[in-house]
DNA sequence: CATTCTATTAGGGAAATCCCTTACCCTGCC
DNA sequence: GGCAGGGTAAGGGATTTCCCTAATAGAATG
C-alpha cells in the first residue's frame, strides 16, 4: 500500500503536494487534486498536482463554484466516476478549457465528510481508454478512498478549518431558537414559548445566522441542519 | 434512540447481512457490523454477524448509547482501531460482557458519512494476535473503508427511495425556487434569476410549503433538505 | 482591577414575506 | 366537448421579519 503517514510529518503545502505526486506515480495517474470545503466559511482550499496555468485559470474563473465534479461529490457518498457527468453543460464549459492544458475527461472524485460539515474532495485523471480507465479504477479505487480519507483527515487535523468548525457553537438560546424556527414557528411564537420578547428571538436569530455565515433564516436553517445542530422539525 | 433490526424488516438487508458474511470470509475476520445513524428521526439502523445473544443483549441493553466504538467512530473522520479506546471505561463494560459471546477486544470501526448528517459505522473484529491484527489491518483497510462506503451508499439510497416514494414530489418550479432560497436568496433575487415576478416565486414557495406540510419557508426548507430534495446552500 | 468579548434582553422603523384573489395554459378524465 | 386539477404567473394589502441601536450581566484577558 502506497499511503504516505503525512501525520508522522510536519506537513503543510509542500507535503500534501509530495503526497498527490506519489498517488500519481504508484497508481498510473496523470493529475491528483485535493479540495478542502469548509461549509461555514463558505471557503474551499486546495492543493493540486495539475500545470500551472491550468491551476491559475481555474481559479482566476472561480471554477470551484460550479465545477460539477466538485458539485457532484459534494452530494454524493460513493466516489463520483466523471463519465456521469459527460452530459452535463457545465461539464464541457470547463472541461473543454481542460482539455488544453493536458488535462483528460477521465477521472473521478472522492467525497470524504467529516463530523462538523467539512468536506474533502479528492479527485484523480489519467488520459487512457475508457476499457483501460475501467481496469485502472477497480483496481486502485479501494486505495485511492484510503488515500482520500487519510489526506482529509490529514487537512482537518492541522489546519485552522477545524479550529473553526469544532467551536461551531451556537449557543443555548440560538440553538433553542433556531429549533423552534425550523419547526416553522414564528418568531412571535418562539418568543411565547421561551418567554422572551420576539425581538430578542430574533437577535438570536441574527447571530446564527451570521455564526453559520447565512444570508436568511432559511439558509440558516438549511445549514445547521445540514451540520447536525439542530434536527428538521 | 431505537435500534432497528433491518434483517427483520427490509428485504434487501439479507443481501447487506451476506455482504458482511462475504467480507468476514475473504479477509480472515470473525466478525462484521454495520451501524447506520440517522439524525433526523433518531434512530441507528443496524445488521450484524454477530451471535443472535450478543445482538439480544446489546439491544436489550441499549449499548449503542454507550458503546464507545461508536462514538469515537463517529467523531473521527478515519477508522478507529478499538486498540486506542481500550483505556476507557465504558470499553470494559461492553467488551467484557461481548467476550462471552466470543467477541474479540481486537477490531476497528470506520465511519462514513453522507450529505445529510447521515452515519455509516462498519466495525470488523478478528480475535489474534496484536502482531497478526496489525498485519491484518494494514493489508485490507483500504477494502474495508471502500466496503463502509459502498455499505452506507447502498442502505441511504434504500431509504432515499423509501421517502421520496411516500412524500409527494415538488414540481421543477418548486424545487427551483425553494433551492435557491435554501442557497440564501430573497424571493426577489430568485425572481430576477429565474426571471418571474417576486409574487410568483411566492406562490411556488407557498405550493413548496403546502406540499411539505410546513408552516414557514425556513420549516419548508429543513424538511426539503431532509428528504434530499434540494441540496444545503 | 480595568477591559474586552459574548450572551441575553429589547424597541422603532424599513424591508420582505405571506395570504387572498385572479388569470392562463396544459393534461387527463367522463 | 366539457371540466376538474395542477403548474405557472402576478397584484393588493396585512403580517412578519430584518436592520440599527442599546442596555445589562458574566466570563475571559491583560
Amino acid at each position: 500500500m502506497a499511503v504516505i503517514d503525512l501525520s508522522k510529518r510536519d506537513a503543510p503545502a509542500n507535503d500534501l503536494r509530495q503526497f498527490l505526486d506519489t498517488v500519481c506515480d504508484t497508481h498510473e495517474l496523470d493529475y491528483a487534486a485535493y479540495a478542502g470545503v469548509n461549509p461555514i466559511a463558505q471557503t474551499v482550499h486546495g492543493f493540486v498536482n495539475y500545470p500551472d496555468e491550468w491551476q491559475q485559470l481555474y481559479v482566476d474563473q472561480n471554477f470551484q463554484h460550479r465545477d460539477p465534479t466538485l458539485l457532484a461529490a459534494s452530494r454524493s457518498i460513493a466516489p463520483v466516476d466523471w463519465k456521469r457527468l459527460h452530459r452535463e453543460e457545465s461539464f464541457d464549459t470547463i472541461f473543454h478549457a481542460a482539455h488544453d492544458f493536458g488535462i483528460s475527461k477521465q477521472g473521478l472524485t472522492i467525497p470524504v465528510r467529516g463530523p462538523y460539515g467539512d468536506i474533502g474532495l479528492f479527485s484523480v485523471t489519467r488520459d487512457c481508454s475508457e476499457r483501460e480507465w475501467q481496469l485502472l479504477k477497480s483496481s486502485i479505487l479501494s486505495e485511492l478512498q484510503a488515500a482520500a480519507v487519510h489526506l482529509h483527515d490529514h487537512v482537518v487535523q492541522s489546519h485552522d478549518m477545524v479550529r473553526r468548525l469544532t467551536h461551531p457553537a451556537l449557543s443555548q438560546r440560538e440553538t433553542d431558537v433556531l429549533q423552534w424556527i425550523a419547526a416553522g414557528k414564528t418568531q412571535q411564537d418562539v418568543g411565547d414559548i421561551l418567554a422572551i420578547s420576539s425581538r430578542t428571538v430574533e437577535v438570536h436569530l441574527r447571530s446564527s445566522r451570521t455564526k453559520l455565515g447565512a444570508l436568511t433564516t432559511a439558509q440558516a436553517v438549511g445549514r445547521a441542519i445540514s451540520l447536525g445542530l439542530i434536527h428538521p422539525g
